[in-house]
DNA sequence: GTATTTAGTTTATAATACAAACTAGTTACT
DNA sequence: AGTAACTAGTTTGTATTATAAACTAAATAC
């Protein structure tokens, strides 16, 4: 069994720190505002912006734009059903690799003890 | 609680796939050839050679360089007890990481249901 | 009417993952 | 003996990308 193959197949979308916690974070708002968002990851907004764009083009979120009393500009994010389904598909793949690597060392380690 | 911005403080050294792989494997086997290494996560020689070197000089791993009946070349590689703890941690952070998303996620879900 | 703040986007830079090209030595072939 | 091809890596170049700095557009303050 080679579980370390596996790992080089994580989404890498997901996988880089940043996104991950924007796809947390989304994961437990059904809804959250741009500025919001921010605070929550400590990311600056240029860092922000861009990270989002990836995401949505990915169609892992979804961003709407909208003004507040008609005047300042609002952004709102929300997961898609596509982007929950691929952070739960990662944290699953995260699982299975621990599981296996386990597995893996346990065999490893009664063929070469010490 | 904001669990978000812990995910900025996870050890990249170890984060990205290909190193992970390598410690994972390393921390396994008490020690490995370079080519048998290769041969478990998959990765290009230059690959494995460029991150290799990352992580020694990390302190994560140490390098061996011997030539086998004096004539073959036999680089062994073995992760230290800095670079075992270092993976012991990542690990921890990620599950922390996880509960405690998986906490606020409980609470904010009463904040905002459905 | 100018200055500052707000809510983002775009651009530029610095880091880095990756593979291709290279090195140094060994074995195979004729 | 001499050349070709293989082995075990390392170094170099390229392409991606994470990040922050600079910019935009509109609103409010003075």
């Amino acid at each position: 069994m080679m579980p370390f193959k596996e790992m080089s197949r994580l989404d890498k979308l997901i996988h880089e720190p940043a996104r991950l916690s924007i796809m947390s974070a989304l994961e437990a708002c059904s809804m959250a505002e741009f500025l919001f968002l921010q605070e929550l990851t400590g990311l600056t907004k240029g860092n922000m912006s861009s990270h989002l764009s990836k995401l949505e083009k990915a169609n892992y979120v979804l961003i709407g734009k909208s003004f507040l009393r008609k005047k300042i500009p609002q952004t709102t994010i929300q997961i898609t059903p596509t982007g929950s389904h691929a952070l739960t598909e990662y944290w699953k793949q995260i699982d299975h690799i621990r599981e296996i690597t386990k597995q893996w060392s346990k065999e490893t380690n009664i063929a070469f003890p010490g």
